[in-house]
DNA sequence: GCCGATCTGGCACTGAGTGTCAATCAGGCA
DNA sequence: TGCCTGATTGACACTCAGTGCCAGATCGGC
């Protein structure tokens, strides 16, 4: 760890600090790059070193989580079917999640309003479906030179689409309920 | 019909094909509106008075056509179950598109690989979604003032999701296999 | 203390999208 | 026919996101 990939991330972590106060305080939107590099004490120019985009502050880190849903589910026993398989590890990574509910909560209402962070959302949730489909592929015996083998990608879309759905009428409702027990309602709702 | 309304149709297809024309010839991205504009004869200012994003001109009637999609769902006997409707109603839509399938697939085919593009593609899937959400929840009986009664949300949004899957299969393979199959396979593989 | 690699700020630029304003033009009315 | 109202248009200026470029500062190894 170098003094160079320390400061890095420090920086990293205090951009997304600041800028993650100033859209809880006063929006998404209304928040320019501006504000956000003059906040935190950085040039603009620099702040593009550190994301590639605004939406990427608040829905950057759904990259690794991807990853880290994809390794639960290769973990996942061979026995279990693909959809079962799929559910657990969804499950696995949501125990693990480190934000308060509060936090969160506050999160998914400002993507959940904002068109252009819905997009990039959504963008990310394609990405997970990527890293997922080819061992969900290799489970059902697929294949791989196929294009029009759509099992997998049906597969693995919908249950994200269940997530999608639960994460979207867990912010609607405040997060009244808790967020597992609504995913397992719509996968239950599209299997069941 | 007055004549304002007939010249601005007439502009709103003008503006429609030679844009859709520049896209296909070099690419979404490297087409700026100021070329659609020069092109069509129109000043930069009025293209946004007929599309409110370049997006818009490739997926504006998008909208329409969920709406065509929601009506067809409508129409479908009440003794059918919501999942089986819903097939019912995105097939009969299927049936009745105007373009050809050479066509379609260019546009298809533009859209899987442009990222603004394809997000906004799934935002107008997400309008459809709510467009076609409430008679579901009546067909299932649901609460309607019950927010955390997901089950209609997560089967439109499956069969979107089972929609989205296949058309990226039929673009990916040329459509080579007819579209219809794809979803009918992707639909099986979530419920069979 | 020197050298190369890396980080940084500043500047200029493109391109999307918006607000404003004056000029134009269709259509109704006297 | 001539006027008035309202919709449309083009032109200009502006904001904001994002990119390319360059010169200077800073760190690490030799």
């Amino acid at each position: 760890m170098t003094l160079w990939s320390r400061t890095r991330t420090a920086v990293y972590g205090e951009i997304t600090r600041t800028a993650m106060e100033l859209f809880l305080e006063r929006g998404f939107e209304a928040t320019t790059i501006d504000d956000i590099a003059a906040a935190a004490g950085i040039s603009r120019r620099s702040f593009f070193r550190y994301f590639g985009t605004k939406e990427d502050v608040v829905l950057g880190d759904l990259v690794a989580r991807g990853e880290l849903i994809r390794d639960a589910f290769e973990a996942r026993p061979e026995s279990e079917d693909p959809w079962t398989a799929l559910l657990g590890a969804l499950h696995s990574v949501k125990d693990a999640a480190d934000e308060t509910d509060a936090e969160m909560l506050k999160v998914f209402k400002m993507v959940h309003q904002t068109p252009s962070l819905r997009a990039r959302s959504i963008e990310k949730h394609l990405q997970w479906q990527a890293l997922l489909t080819p061992e969900v592929r290799r489970r059902l015996g697929a294949d791989p030179a196929d294009p029009f083998d759509v099992r997998a990608e049906a597969l693995v879309a919908t249950v994200l689409t269940c997530l999608d759905v639960a994460g979207e009428a867990w912010a609607r409702g405040d997060g009244a309920v808790p967020l597992e027990g609504l995913f397992d309602a719509a996968a239950a709702a599209v299997r069941g």
